[in-house]
DNA sequence: ATAATAATGCAAATCATTAGCATTTAGATT
DNA sequence: AATCTAAATGCTAATGATTTGCATTATTAT
Protein backbone atom coordinates (compact mmCIF):
# COMPACT_ATOMS: atom_id res chain seq x y z
CA UNK A 1 0.00 0.00 0.00
CA UNK A 2 0.79 3.60 -0.76
CA UNK A 3 -0.52 4.56 2.84
CA UNK A 4 3.09 3.42 4.36
CA UNK A 5 4.45 6.50 4.61
CA UNK A 6 1.52 7.52 6.26
CA UNK A 7 1.71 5.16 8.67
CA UNK A 8 4.97 6.03 9.46
CA UNK A 9 4.25 9.56 10.16
CA UNK A 10 1.54 8.66 12.00
CA UNK A 11 3.16 6.30 14.46
CA UNK A 12 6.20 8.28 14.57
CA UNK A 13 3.58 10.76 16.21
CA UNK A 14 2.03 8.05 18.18
CA UNK A 15 -1.24 8.46 16.40
CA UNK A 16 -2.67 5.39 15.17
CA UNK A 17 -3.26 5.34 11.59
CA UNK A 18 -7.55 5.54 11.35
CA UNK A 19 -9.00 6.18 7.93
CA UNK A 20 -9.24 9.95 9.38
CA UNK A 21 -5.84 10.66 9.41
CA UNK A 22 -4.52 8.83 6.48
CA UNK A 23 -7.21 10.22 4.66
CA UNK A 24 -5.91 13.95 5.00
CA UNK A 25 -2.45 13.35 5.12
CA UNK A 26 -3.38 11.45 1.13
CA UNK A 27 -5.63 15.02 0.41
CA UNK A 28 -2.63 17.22 1.83
CA UNK A 29 -0.03 15.33 0.12
CA UNK A 30 -1.77 15.89 -3.48
CA UNK A 31 -0.81 19.62 -2.57
CA UNK A 32 2.05 21.47 -3.81
CA UNK A 33 4.37 22.20 -1.83
CA UNK A 34 3.71 25.70 0.32
CA UNK A 35 0.14 25.45 -0.14
CA UNK A 36 -2.27 26.68 2.79
CA UNK A 37 -5.30 25.18 3.35
CA UNK A 38 -8.69 25.19 5.15
CA UNK A 39 -10.39 22.43 6.89
CA UNK A 40 -13.02 23.31 4.01
CA UNK A 41 -10.70 22.18 1.64
CA UNK A 42 -9.69 19.56 3.06
CA UNK A 43 -13.36 18.56 3.34
CA UNK A 44 -14.13 19.83 0.00
CA UNK A 45 -11.06 17.09 -1.17
CA UNK A 46 -12.02 14.74 0.66
CA UNK A 47 -16.00 15.02 -0.57
CA UNK A 48 -14.89 14.79 -4.46
CA UNK A 49 -12.85 12.01 -4.03
CA UNK A 50 -15.83 10.59 -2.80
CA UNK A 51 -14.81 9.95 1.11
CA UNK A 52 -17.17 12.18 3.70
CA UNK A 53 -15.38 12.88 7.51
CA UNK A 54 -17.62 14.96 10.09
CA UNK A 55 -15.89 18.41 10.47
CA UNK A 56 -15.41 17.36 14.13
CA UNK A 57 -12.78 14.72 13.26
CA UNK A 58 -11.57 16.92 10.41
CA UNK A 59 -10.99 19.77 13.64
CA UNK A 60 -9.33 16.81 16.09
CA UNK A 61 -7.25 15.98 12.99
CA UNK A 62 -5.52 18.88 12.39
CA UNK A 63 -5.21 19.89 15.83
CA UNK A 64 -3.33 16.67 16.86
CA UNK A 65 -1.35 17.19 13.79
CA UNK A 66 -0.75 20.77 14.88
CA UNK A 67 0.80 19.70 18.19
CA UNK A 68 2.75 16.83 16.22
CA UNK A 69 4.43 19.02 14.42
CA UNK A 70 2.97 17.35 10.96
CA UNK A 71 0.85 20.87 9.77
CA UNK A 72 1.74 24.83 11.30
CA UNK A 73 -1.65 26.75 11.66
CA UNK A 74 -1.57 30.38 10.58
CA UNK A 75 -4.69 32.69 11.42
CA UNK A 76 -4.32 35.57 8.83
CA UNK A 77 -6.53 39.11 8.59
CA UNK A 78 -9.54 38.38 6.98
CA UNK A 79 -8.27 34.91 5.87
CA UNK A 80 -8.84 33.12 9.07
CA UNK A 81 -7.43 29.92 9.64
CA UNK A 82 -5.36 27.98 7.46
CA UNK A 83 -2.60 24.79 7.63
CA UNK A 84 0.42 23.91 5.66
CA UNK A 85 2.49 20.75 6.53
CA UNK A 86 5.27 21.60 8.42
CA UNK A 87 8.19 21.46 6.06
CA UNK A 88 10.77 22.09 8.98
CA UNK A 89 11.97 25.23 6.98
CA UNK A 90 11.16 28.17 8.59
CA UNK A 91 9.74 31.23 6.96
CA UNK A 92 7.33 33.89 6.83
CA UNK A 93 4.37 34.99 5.05
CA UNK A 94 3.17 37.73 2.44
CA UNK A 95 -0.66 37.94 2.31
CA UNK A 96 -1.84 39.67 -0.75
CA UNK A 97 -4.68 41.80 0.92
CA UNK A 98 -6.35 42.04 -2.78
CA UNK A 99 -6.46 38.26 -3.98
CA UNK A 100 -5.55 36.57 -1.02
CA UNK A 101 -2.54 35.31 -2.43
CA UNK A 102 -0.35 33.78 0.09
CA UNK A 103 3.34 33.31 -0.18
CA UNK A 104 6.15 32.84 1.87
CA UNK A 105 9.79 34.20 2.44
CA UNK A 106 12.97 33.54 4.74
CA UNK A 107 15.20 35.70 5.11
CA UNK A 108 18.18 34.53 7.95
CA UNK A 109 18.36 38.35 9.04
CA UNK A 110 15.07 38.49 10.40
CA UNK A 111 16.23 35.93 12.78
CA UNK A 112 19.15 37.46 14.00
CA UNK A 113 17.33 40.74 14.81
CA UNK A 114 14.78 38.67 16.67
CA UNK A 115 17.36 36.81 18.61
CA UNK A 116 18.80 40.57 19.65
CA UNK A 117 15.01 41.46 20.81
CA UNK A 118 14.62 38.56 23.04
CA UNK A 119 18.09 38.46 24.71
CA UNK A 120 17.24 42.47 25.22
CA UNK A 121 14.48 41.92 27.34
CA UNK A 122 16.41 39.27 28.76
CA UNK A 123 12.90 36.00 27.78
CA UNK A 124 13.25 33.29 25.65
CA UNK A 125 12.06 32.82 22.25
CA UNK A 126 9.68 30.29 21.83
CA UNK A 127 7.93 31.11 18.37
CA UNK A 128 6.99 33.68 16.25
CA UNK A 129 5.01 34.91 13.55
CA UNK A 130 5.41 37.76 11.02
CA UNK A 131 2.70 38.57 7.83
CA UNK A 132 3.15 41.47 5.27
CA UNK A 133 0.41 42.33 3.89
CA UNK A 134 0.92 43.39 0.52
CA UNK A 135 -0.63 43.96 -2.74
CA UNK A 136 0.64 41.53 -5.07
CA UNK A 137 2.71 41.98 -8.26
CA UNK A 138 -0.29 40.79 -10.50
CA UNK A 139 -2.95 42.72 -8.77
CA UNK A 140 -0.95 46.22 -9.22
CA UNK B 1 -16.07 70.26 29.18
CA UNK B 2 -13.16 67.86 29.57
CA UNK B 3 -14.39 66.06 26.43
CA UNK B 4 -13.47 68.50 23.80
CA UNK B 5 -10.36 66.58 23.66
CA UNK B 6 -12.35 63.81 22.51
CA UNK B 7 -15.48 65.54 20.72
CA UNK B 8 -12.27 67.00 18.00
CA UNK B 9 -10.92 63.40 18.02
CA UNK B 10 -14.47 62.26 16.75
CA UNK B 11 -15.29 65.48 14.51
CA UNK B 12 -11.60 64.77 12.61
CA UNK B 13 -12.89 61.11 11.97
CA UNK B 14 -16.07 62.21 10.67
CA UNK B 15 -17.84 60.54 13.86
CA UNK B 16 -20.45 61.89 16.10
CA UNK B 17 -19.87 62.52 20.00
CA UNK B 18 -21.93 59.88 20.78
CA UNK B 19 -22.19 58.96 24.46
CA UNK B 20 -20.63 55.45 23.62
CA UNK B 21 -18.18 57.03 21.61
CA UNK B 22 -17.44 59.24 24.18
CA UNK B 23 -17.14 57.08 26.61
CA UNK B 24 -15.14 54.38 25.19
CA UNK B 25 -12.34 57.06 24.93
CA UNK B 26 -12.65 58.36 28.46
CA UNK B 27 -11.33 55.25 29.38
CA UNK B 28 -9.04 54.82 26.86
CA UNK B 29 -7.58 57.69 28.00
CA UNK B 30 -7.18 56.15 31.35
CA UNK B 31 -5.28 53.49 30.15
CA UNK B 32 -1.43 53.66 29.91
CA UNK B 33 0.40 54.40 27.01
CA UNK B 34 1.04 50.56 25.38
CA UNK B 35 -1.90 48.61 27.30
CA UNK B 36 -3.56 46.09 25.06
CA UNK B 37 -6.96 45.92 26.22
CA UNK B 38 -10.10 43.92 25.11
CA UNK B 39 -13.98 44.71 24.85
CA UNK B 40 -14.68 42.87 28.10
CA UNK B 41 -11.99 45.13 29.71
CA UNK B 42 -13.38 48.19 28.15
CA UNK B 43 -17.23 46.99 29.79
CA UNK B 44 -16.12 46.26 32.42
CA UNK B 45 -14.00 49.77 32.96
CA UNK B 46 -17.27 51.23 32.49
CA UNK B 47 -19.20 49.19 34.35
CA UNK B 48 -16.95 50.30 37.47
CA UNK B 49 -17.66 53.89 36.13
CA UNK B 50 -21.28 53.10 36.70
CA UNK B 51 -22.00 53.26 32.91
CA UNK B 52 -22.83 50.25 31.12
CA UNK B 53 -23.02 50.23 27.10
CA UNK B 54 -24.25 47.62 25.00
CA UNK B 55 -21.46 44.97 24.13
CA UNK B 56 -23.09 45.36 20.18
CA UNK B 57 -22.31 48.76 20.34
CA UNK B 58 -19.26 48.14 21.96
CA UNK B 59 -18.05 46.27 18.87
CA UNK B 60 -19.42 48.95 16.82
CA UNK B 61 -17.42 51.17 18.10
CA UNK B 62 -14.46 49.80 18.52
CA UNK B 63 -14.69 48.58 14.65
CA UNK B 64 -15.05 52.27 14.01
CA UNK B 65 -11.87 53.55 15.40
CA UNK B 66 -10.17 50.68 13.94
CA UNK B 67 -11.19 51.79 10.58
CA UNK B 68 -10.33 55.60 11.37
CA UNK B 69 -7.09 54.34 12.71
CA UNK B 70 -8.00 55.54 16.69
CA UNK B 71 -7.14 52.04 17.38
CA UNK B 72 -5.29 48.77 16.49
CA UNK B 73 -6.35 45.47 16.78
CA UNK B 74 -4.54 42.70 17.34
CA UNK B 75 -5.07 38.86 17.86
CA UNK B 76 -2.77 36.75 18.98
CA UNK B 77 -2.71 33.28 19.49
CA UNK B 78 -3.84 31.68 22.85
CA UNK B 79 -4.94 35.63 23.56
CA UNK B 80 -7.45 36.30 21.17
CA UNK B 81 -8.18 39.86 20.10
CA UNK B 82 -6.91 42.60 22.06
CA UNK B 83 -7.03 46.43 21.37
CA UNK B 84 -4.66 49.28 21.83
CA UNK B 85 -4.70 53.00 20.80
CA UNK B 86 -2.90 53.78 18.15
CA UNK B 87 -0.14 56.45 18.58
CA UNK B 88 1.30 56.38 15.24
CA UNK B 89 4.58 54.58 16.26
CA UNK B 90 5.65 51.92 14.47
CA UNK B 91 6.38 48.67 16.73
CA UNK B 92 5.72 44.97 17.10
CA UNK B 93 5.00 42.83 20.19
CA UNK B 94 6.25 39.53 22.36
CA UNK B 95 3.80 37.65 24.16
CA UNK B 96 4.56 35.68 26.97
CA UNK B 97 3.31 31.94 26.36
CA UNK B 98 3.17 31.83 30.39
CA UNK B 99 1.79 35.36 31.71
CA UNK B 100 0.25 36.64 28.74
CA UNK B 101 2.24 40.12 28.87
CA UNK B 102 2.36 41.97 25.89
CA UNK B 103 5.06 44.11 25.25
CA UNK B 104 5.85 46.65 22.04
CA UNK B 105 9.52 46.36 20.75
CA UNK B 106 10.68 48.33 17.87
CA UNK B 107 14.19 48.43 15.24
CA UNK B 108 14.70 50.27 12.29
CA UNK B 109 16.29 47.06 10.80
CA UNK B 110 13.25 44.89 10.42
CA UNK B 111 11.60 47.65 8.25
CA UNK B 112 14.34 47.79 5.37
CA UNK B 113 14.34 44.26 5.57
CA UNK B 114 10.36 44.05 5.21
CA UNK B 115 10.59 46.98 2.32
CA UNK B 116 13.81 44.12 0.60
CA UNK B 117 11.08 41.55 0.72
CA UNK B 118 8.29 43.51 -1.04
CA UNK B 119 10.45 45.11 -3.29
CA UNK B 120 12.16 41.34 -4.65
CA UNK B 121 8.08 40.47 -5.42
CA UNK B 122 7.50 43.64 -7.18
CA UNK B 123 4.20 44.06 -4.59
CA UNK B 124 3.11 46.81 -2.45
CA UNK B 125 3.63 46.58 1.09
CA UNK B 126 -0.37 47.41 2.82
CA UNK B 127 0.95 46.59 6.77
CA UNK B 128 2.44 44.06 8.65
CA UNK B 129 2.36 41.78 11.51
CA UNK B 130 5.28 40.57 13.83
CA UNK B 131 4.96 38.91 17.15
CA UNK B 132 7.32 36.89 18.95
CA UNK B 133 6.29 34.34 21.44
CA UNK B 134 7.94 34.33 24.92
CA UNK B 135 9.00 32.95 27.97
CA UNK B 136 9.40 36.61 29.59
CA UNK B 137 11.93 37.38 31.93
CA UNK B 138 9.65 37.42 34.98
CA UNK B 139 8.87 33.80 34.14
CA UNK B 140 12.07 32.25 33.20
C1' DA C 1 -38.62 73.45 16.81
C1' DT C 2 -38.61 69.99 13.42
C1' DA C 3 -37.24 66.84 9.97
C1' DA C 4 -33.75 63.74 8.43
C1' DT C 5 -30.09 60.74 9.59
C1' DA C 6 -27.31 58.17 12.45
C1' DA C 7 -26.61 55.65 16.82
C1' DT C 8 -28.18 52.59 20.39
C1' DG C 9 -29.97 48.57 22.94
C1' DC C 10 -31.76 44.42 22.73
C1' DA C 11 -32.40 39.92 21.15
C1' DA C 12 -31.84 36.75 17.67
C1' DA C 13 -28.66 35.05 14.17
C1' DT C 14 -24.23 33.61 12.55
C1' DC C 15 -19.79 31.46 12.29
C1' DA C 16 -16.10 28.79 13.67
C1' DT C 17 -14.86 25.66 16.86
C1' DT C 18 -15.45 22.44 20.80
C1' DA C 19 -17.57 18.93 23.73
C1' DG C 20 -20.61 14.97 25.23
C1' DC C 21 -21.83 10.66 24.39
C1' DA C 22 -23.16 6.39 22.18
C1' DT C 23 -21.12 3.54 18.63
C1' DT C 24 -17.28 1.74 16.01
C1' DT C 25 -12.48 0.60 15.23
C1' DA C 26 -7.49 -0.40 16.13
C1' DG C 27 -4.20 -2.87 18.69
C1' DA C 28 -2.99 -5.84 22.35
C1' DT C 29 -4.05 -10.16 24.65
C1' DT C 30 -5.54 -14.68 25.09
C1' DA D 1 -8.80 -16.03 15.20
C1' DA D 2 -11.84 -14.34 19.12
C1' DT D 3 -11.88 -11.13 22.65
C1' DC D 4 -10.91 -7.20 25.35
C1' DT D 5 -9.58 -2.34 26.17
C1' DA D 6 -8.62 2.10 24.91
C1' DA D 7 -8.92 5.30 21.42
C1' DA D 8 -11.37 7.32 17.47
C1' DT D 9 -15.51 8.65 15.11
C1' DG D 10 -19.95 10.73 13.96
C1' DC D 11 -23.55 12.97 15.48
C1' DT D 12 -25.73 16.73 17.68
C1' DA D 13 -25.82 20.10 21.02
C1' DA D 14 -23.11 23.68 23.22
C1' DT D 15 -20.02 27.41 23.23
C1' DG D 16 -17.93 31.91 22.56
C1' DA D 17 -17.12 35.69 19.94
C1' DT D 18 -18.96 38.69 16.87
C1' DT D 19 -22.66 40.54 13.78
C1' DT D 20 -27.22 41.87 12.41
C1' DG D 21 -32.22 43.45 12.26
C1' DC D 22 -35.14 46.45 13.95
C1' DA D 23 -37.73 49.43 16.89
C1' DT D 24 -36.42 53.35 19.77
C1' DT D 25 -33.61 57.35 20.88
C1' DA D 26 -30.25 60.86 20.16
C1' DT D 27 -27.71 64.25 16.91
C1' DT D 28 -27.32 67.35 13.43
C1' DA D 29 -29.04 70.13 9.75
C1' DT D 30 -32.97 73.11 8.37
Amino acid sequence: MIDLVYIAILKANRLRPTTVRLAVLSVMSDYEEGTHFTIEKISDDLISRGVRKSVGSLYRTLKEFEDSGIVIRHQFDSIGTVYESNTGADHDHTVCVVCGKIKEFYKTEFDSLRKEVVSESKGRLIKHTQTLYVVCEDCL
